[in-house]
DNA sequence: CGAATCGTTGATTCAACTCAACGCGAGTGG
DNA sequence: CCACTCGCGTTGAGTTGAATCAACGATTCG
């Protein structure tokens, strides 16, 4: 485990992000024991049903998670970036109630769930950050809510370029004026509820009007202002600074 | 505050719910100081923006969380019955993401954030109930998610009623078959992102189907196996289980 | 009794879906 | 090296589920 302090390093600063920690709190992490796993695009993580053992922390690569409804249609109600903690709801919910799979290539470091809960009580401030953060995903989940539910295509498309770019560049990852997505027209319709075609026309009518450009598998946003009004996107909700 | 210890009676039998706690864990709750508030229909217990400094738990009467779009569209993104705690989220988010109002006339308890805080960590059990409610709440957001984003008026409509009953049922009111719903359609319509007219003839379909009988302002469950079938519901999201 | 709120119903429109075809680049194997 | 496939993006034509617009009925309440 060579460059696992490196990486834990990363996952304290990261919940430092959360909840003031101290020099006591940053060892404790850095100290905890972490396994390292490279996945493949498409790869599962973890199922429905299942009952992992460990929590996983993204290092590189992108993640999503999805629910599959009964006919056969999916919603992705998350998408991941490095940084972010992929299933810390299993520490106590014990069976998954939906799927994580790899969008492209992806690095994990895995933890196990006791180690975890133990951090959590035993010191407060790293138990604050953690909890914090999945309050913090409970909100984005209500945005998300409100997005598929009472905004058109369009909104709902500019809405989600500019939460996945706010979040990119929060978590360190680059300016959000020109960030890019490696997402199928496909997966970013499950994402939205819509269809793969109409995610194709709303994505062209936006870069018509000069709000993004588009090659490949990747998107860039060329007019932030005229893009975050099109998308009724404010930051509040992602909770990016402590409170 | 002579009811008082009865309510921090039921506050602490839902979060043993929730985790186990001790002899000495209930104790503690029922030695919070908690002061009891009346609410009338449409009154709002919160606004987005608002910095709450209480914790509410519901003790009778119905609330609902809700969010405002740009075009003046109103997402509900959940409905909370007795014996729920409705803004757990600004224990440790700060400013308010979302509006929290009464569906009907409601009495609350509220309890000061930094004693729930203290109490979660001085007491690890009640801190695990407590986060753990946390993160069954994120789990019927993903829910919600899905069913709005994926989901016909038919089957959406159809899942709402029975999640409610379910946690009507689980929460000890009573028997999920008979249960009943005090929303306005365009309530129903702005929790499943339907217009009122919309629901207004799903929720026809449903009876003509012999699915729910309606009378008023209430809907009860005639058919709960071809209901739940319609509405691709299971209740493993609910984590109604210990884990 | 009148006003307000909510539920109901019909007619019409529209945003998004479905179906289908074709383009295009990246592999891949003969 | 080319032909082939495969996955994804693009575009058009036609359909449909849900929205909109509008009117009217039922119930409650001051």
């Amino acid at each position: 485990m060579a460059d696992g302090e490196a990486i834990l390093t990363a996952f304290a600063k990261r919940l430092e992000r959360r909840f003031p920690l101290t020099v006591d709190d940053f060892q404790a992490i850095v100290a905890l024991p972490c396994s390292r796993r490279e996945i493949e695009p498409n790869q599962y993580l973890m199922r429905e049903g299942d009952r992992p053992k460990f929590c996983s922390f993204l290092i590189s690569g992108l993640l999503f998670r999805h629910k599959i409804v009964a006919d056969g249609g999916r919603q992705i109600v998350s998408v991941h970036t490095p940084g972010d903690l992929v299933d810390l709801q299993n520490i106590l919910l014990g069976e998954a109630d939906h799927n994580v799979q790899a969008l492209t290539a992806a690095g994990v470091a895995q933890i196990p769930h006791e180690l975890v809960m133990d951090l959590a009580f035993s010191h407060p401030n790293i138990g604050k950050a953690l909890w914090r953060e999945s309050m913090i995903e409970a909100s984005v989940f209500r945005e998300w809510v409100a997005n598929v539910g009472r905004r058109d295509a369009r909104a709902r498309t500019a809405h989600m370029m500019c939460e996945l770019a706010t979040r990119r560049e929060a978590a360190g990852l680059g300016r959000r004026e020109t960030y890019e997505l490696p997402m199928t027209q496909e997966q970013i319709g499950d994402a939205l509820g819509l269809t793969a075609v109409h995610v194709n026309r709303t994505l062209k009518s936006l870069q018509d009007e000069g709000l993004i450009v588009r090659s490949k598998r990747s998107v860039a946003i060329s007019d932030w202002e005229r893009l975050r009004v099109v998308g009724d996107f404010t930051s509040n909700y992602l909770h990016l600074g402590r409170g």
